[in-house]
DNA sequence: CAGCAAAGAGTT
DNA sequence: ACTCTTTGCTGG
């Protein structure tokens, strides 16, 4: 095309429309036309302003731009471009797509999963005196309360405007909750308006810093200085220490950058007053200095040499080897084989050869221990991505990864939403793991899917890492889609532990007392030599709280949550009895509100009882717990973790939490407190996840070359999973577990998509249910649709629940064309009248 | 038939 | 999701 082209209109004269995606649940990408004047600042994957309705203006992101104009209405037009780079690159928004499409949601919801809240600007609703007002005053009378409203907004520095109030500052002020009507009055009698303030909620981190004032660098002036100072001791050790941190006659520059203030005052005889003295009569000068909340590590590639073991460059070659054919691998390596060691090295190349890489991991496993071994080679080329992290560090974390500072990320399953564009390698550790899947709310994703994906856009390798990988994954290995490369043998020759079955009903037979019914006497035996030799020891219970419920013994009243279908958990320290579905609690009663009786028992038991028992049975142990209950504070897991690596305690009591991922040296013993309650959920998955947790909560068993033993307390020891288990024989697992999902069509013979519907009527929910399984039935035919069934807990928050589990071929366009099909059920479903307040939930392979 | 609450429609 | 609009219902 020539350049010239005559019948080209100028770039700043073309009319454009930007089709953007809001952060809401709608189906369709919204068109809003470019002012003319901002023509060349349209930035696709940039945040916009845009007017949303009659009063609501949003923050949303530049999907498309095209010449288009909408053929049904008028396109409002954009109010202002915010960014003039995208926050959300090309590759993102086509997996966001992606995404959309295969877990049946919208983009909106994607978009809005995916960054971090700081990127999303928030409109705030602020007052401010009506012009009028300060013009002419009120014709009408002003009660006391909105005197003192009035007179806070006068107080501004701002004279001609008055200064601008939120909401919660008004309330502040009248010191009520009511304050709405207050408001409404003063704007009924044009005393104040309302506006909406938007504002960028990322704040960079400033530190204050002092330096000295210029005309004081001068060597002359400097000697002046000492001299006036001479009889204030206390400013002149200021200053000398300012000095000896800061060599300001090497040059100018050096004195510029200055020093952190809170380095001026940290030992004990620098005073704060004496540098504020200084600041104040200008021999210092105070100024602020964004930094990054992940400062720049001076002794960076300070690459730790560590040498690979023979097996694991083994390992390597073969993972290598196998990407020459393969995009996925799968690394089966038995727990302590070592892999983070090769995951390090195969980062390492992947960097050598420019591109990025992304490091999953499971929520809990990302602990110090993983992230400081990798700080140590990767230094400030590492980010880390985290769901304890505050807005702040996110962002600082997004845009890292956007400037490129950060070319490594390790990071939990929302890390798959950050922008990378240059993928390499991609690692999904403890690929197996169900907290890659998001439960609630949408988007339902397996950030290992998503990665899986990522990698086929980015043109990445993806290598997927476990002890015990999930059936699905085997599988494709199994069938040669996927490469396959095993570690068979412990680091350090570390021999596999000794399981031991115990029979907790032939004990129970045997007359057991009740303190301590749960511990059988092999494992109190076992617990007790071990400790006596200063090992450590874990003891796993899938439970928390003290116990599952409580019970009158004189009329077996249960006291049950008030909006879920379930027993409430009686909590001893709290004192009180807690739902684990809805976070409902009660005070625990003294007597039974039934009848009357004070004889109320603690029945079953949870983390927080096998603590407390055992602290009685062995009064010198030094026992921790660590649950959900215990790690809600933010370096709560973190202290535990590290009181138990240094030994100040020797055992640990906890849920799943125990299992994942953690390398203890000193610890001997595991024991699993009831293997029944895993075995026997009522689930398909139940099995592989019984099978996992069992091999991963015995692989912190025995590390360091000291040979470990693993007890199992069940009532059952006859189940076929526990040979496996014992003889640690995952293949012998696989071959079972695939016959029967062969055989049950379940995946990875077939697809599952879990529907599920919600209605405070048990009725309403059956009845929608009902008509929901005859759409889907009548679409996908009688074999593809299970259901419609109530779940073990058919209320949860006061829902009443009603599921309906839909298999489908694996083809894809089968999945696709079914995809569209279940849509227009629900769509059909969400218009009908009759179940205007029930909610239709769709999990695309739910875990 | 006012006065209010609950349900429905629409947002570019 | 949120808000404006319509419909539905209680008291009279």
């Amino acid at each position: 095309m020539p350049a010239d082209e005559p019948s080209a209109a100028p770039a700043d004269r073309v009319t454009l429309f930007a089709d953007v995606v809001l952060p809401l649940p709608l189906p369709k990408l919204y068109t809003y036309r470019v002012p003319f004047e901002l023509n060349d600042q349209v930035v696709i994957g940039g945040r916009v302003l845009v007017q949303f309705g009659a009063k609501k203006t949003l923050s949303c992101i530049v999907a498309a731009v095209h010449e288009t104009p909408p053929k049904d209405y008028q396109a409002k037009y954009i109010l202002e471009f915010i960014d003039d780079a995208p926050v959300v690159t090309q590759p993102q928004l086509k997996l966001f797509r992606w995404i959309a499409d295969y877990y049946l949601c919208t983009l909106g919801e994607v978009i809005n999963a995916a960054l971090p809240s700081a990127l999303k600007l928030s409109s705030e609703s602020r007052v401010q005196l009506h012009p009028q007002y300060l013009a002419e005053g009120t014709p009408y009378p002003l009660t006391e309360q909105e005197e003192k409203i009035v007179a806070a907004l006068s107080a501004g520095e701002d004279k001609v405007e008055g200064k601008a109030l939120t909401f919660s500052e008004v309330g502040e002020i009248l010191e009520i909750n009511s304050f709405h009507k207050v408001i409404k009055s003063l704007i009924q009698k044009d005393v104040i308006f309302l506006f909406e303030h938007i504002a960028d909620k990322y704040a960079p981190k400033v530190v204050k810093k002092v330096r000295l004032a210029h005309h004081f660098v001068a060597e002359a002036a400097l000697e002046g200085l000492f001299e006036a100072l001479a009889s204030k001791p206390k400013q002149l050790d200021v200053l000398m220490r300012y000095i000896q941190r800061v060599p300001v006659y090497q040059n100018e520059h050096t004195n510029h950058g200055g020093l952190e203030k809170a380095a001026l005052t940290s030992s004990p005889h620098l005073s704060p007053s004496a540098v504020n003295t200084l600041i104040k009569n200008g021999v210092l000068e105070q100024f602020d200095q964004i930094v990054s909340r992940f400062p720049l590590d001076e002794n960076d590639r300070n690459q730790m040499p560590f040498q690979l073991s023979e097996a694991q460059t083994t390992a390597r070659d073969q993972i290598m080897d196998s990407f020459g054919q393969k995009d996925i691998t799968l690394l089966h390596g038995v727990t302590g084989a070592g892999k983070t060691e090769i995951y390090i090295d195969l980062i390492r190349s992947a960097l050598d050869g420019g591109g990025q890489v992304l490091y999953l991991l499971p929520e809990i496993a990302l602990t110090a221990q993983i992230v400081t071994r990798l700080m140590r080679v990767f230094g400030s080329r590492l980010g880390v991505y985290h769901s304890k992290f505050s807005d702040n560090e996110r962002v600082e974390v997004w845009n890292g990864v956007l400037s490129g500072r950060f070319q490594v990320v390790v990071g939990v399953r929302s890390a798959v939403f950050l922008p990378f564009d240059n993928l390499s390698l991609i690692i999904v550790d403890e690929e197996h793991e169900s907290s890659y899947k998001q439960y609630d709310p949408a988007p339902r994703y397996n950030a290992r899917e998503v990665a899986l994906m990522m990698g086929t856009f980015q043109g990445a390798k993806v290598l997927l890492g476990s002890a015990t990988p999930s059936v699905e994954t085997y599988y494709q290995c199994r069938a040669g889609r996927w490469g396959l490369v095993s570690l068979t043998k412990r680091f350090g020759e570390a021999g596999l532990p000794d399981i031991e079955l115990i029979d907790t009903r032939r004990n129970a037979q045997a007359g057991q007392k009740k303190p301590t019914h749960h511990f059988t006497p092999e494992l109190t035996a076992a617990i007790e030599g071990k400790l006596s030799q200063g090992e450590q020891v874990i003891l796993f219970q899938n439970r928390r709280g003290y116990s599952p419920f409580i019970s009158c013994l004189d009329c077996g009243w249960i006291p049950k949550c008030k909006s879920c279908a379930v027993s409430l958990s009686y909590h001893k320290f709290a004192h009180e009895l807690r739902c684990h579905y809805c976070g409902h609690h009660d005070q625990m009663p003294r007597e039974c509100p039934a009848c009357g009786s004070r004889a109320i028992k603690a029945i079953g038991f949870g983390t927080e009882r096998i603590e407390d028992d055992l602290k009685l049975m062995l009064p010198d142990a030094l026992v921790q717990r660590m649950d959900l209950d215990t790690t809600r504070a933010k370096n709560a897991y973190q202290q535990i973790i590290s009181d138990f690596e240094q030994q100040r305690t020797n055992v640990l009591v906890g849920t799943q939490m125990v299992t994942k991922g953690l390398d203890f040296g000193n610890v001997s013993l595991v024991g699993i407190i009831n293997a029944d309650s895993i075995i026997h959920y009522p689930d398909f998955r139940a099995h592989e996840r019984a099978y996992q947790m069992f091999v991963q909560v015995s692989g912190r068993a025995g590390r360091k070359g000291k040979k470990g033993k693993v007890i199992i307390q069940t009532g059952d020891p006859q189940q076929q999973i526990f040979e496996k288990v014992m003889r640690n024989d995952y293949v012998a697992f696989y071959e079972y577990e695939i016959a029967q999902r062969r055989e049950h069509m379940y995946p990875p013979f077939a697809r599952v998509i879990k529907l599920t519907v919600k209605h405070v009527e048990e009725r309403v929910a059956l009845d929608a249910a009902v008509r929901l399984t005859q759409e889907l039935v009548e679409r996908l035919g009688r074999d593809a649709v299970l259901g419609p069934e109530a779940p073990y807990i058919f209320r949860i928050r006061n829902f009443y629940l009603q599921e309906i589990t839909i298999k489908l071929s694996r083809e894809h366009t089968v999945l696709k064309h079914a995809k569209a099909q279940i849509l227009e059920s629900l769509n059909l479903m969400r218009d009908d009248k009759n179940f205007r307040q029930a909610r239709f939930v769709a999990d695309v392979d739910p875990m």
